[in-house]
DNA sequence: TTAATTGCAAATCCTTTGCAGATTC
DNA sequence: GAATCTGCAAAGGATTTGCAATTAA
């Protein structure tokens, strides 16, 4: 059984070394988006942790591969959570960070029609939600 | 008569001083966004062009007030765009750069019914929409 | 006159890069 | 064995900050 790690290495063309699987390892623990520093920082704490500078070649060799997704966290750093490579759109926690995909794309049909009104071919679009998830508005 | 540059840093509760002024007619100047370090070395072509540390200060206090907002340049810059306080969205040409208002704001139904699925209250929602404008798909 | 603002340059801080040694296929 | 990958530390580059001089109200 090939982990699910090794699986997105695979995916992005990537060798599957010690490192690397500890990088996705950690992003894919976090249900929010993580910078490369934190994750660093994280997988400092036990032994053989990767360097930063892999930490950083990971993950951006995982976003370009579209296998992850990238995020402007609050001081100008960049934030990446994993996803899946197909289209879609995300409802984020502006309290605990909690990032739910929302795999539908309803928005579709609203981008090309707005688009088109003002002579534009749409080739991609954004969209993301930003709340309170259940527990923190319940909770809160 | 008060200038267009004059109102807007009055809304944003800045005095209005010569060089903030010139920052904000830049801004005005450009239908795309422009980054504080481009931003900065049109103004110094000129005489009495504002330093760098305003050029910075000025956008960051614009974006803050809600008069501009910021996109994110290809090399991790960020660059600032005026626009109008009201919540819209954005078509942005991928080819020249060019960002056009969208006014409507039919996502917002789409917004909260998905939210709303998943437990989530609304608080705000971001969306964009890439493509290409007329010129560029047209030209090009 | 008083408080806000500017400019400069130094300081921060995230991110990238060079390169020798280690590792994967 | 050849091509990749890693780690380290130095380099790069955008943005912020301290502080004395300047300017707006």
């Amino acid at each position: 059984m090939r982990s699910e790690a090794a699986s997105m290495l695979a995916q992005a063309e990537l060798k599957p070394t010690r490192q690397r699987m500890a990088v996705i390892d950690g992003l894919a623990a976090s249900e929010r988006p993580v910078t490369a520093q934190a994750l660093h920082a994280q997988l400092s704490r036990g032994e053989h942790g990767p360097g930063l500078a892999t930490v950083y070649r990971t993950l951006q060799a995982m976003a370009q591969a579209g296998l992850a997704r990238t995020f402007v966290a609050r001081e100008g750093e960049q934030a990446y959570k994993l996803c899946e490579p197909k289209h879609h759109h995300h409802l984020i926690c502006e309290r605990c960070g909690a990032v739910v995909e929302i795999p539908s794309c309803e928005v579709e049909s609203w981008a090309s029609s707005v688009a088109a009104k003002r002579g534009f071919v749409v080739r991609s679009h954004q969209a993301d939600i930003y709340g309170l998830c259940a527990r923190c508005s319940s909770g809160g």
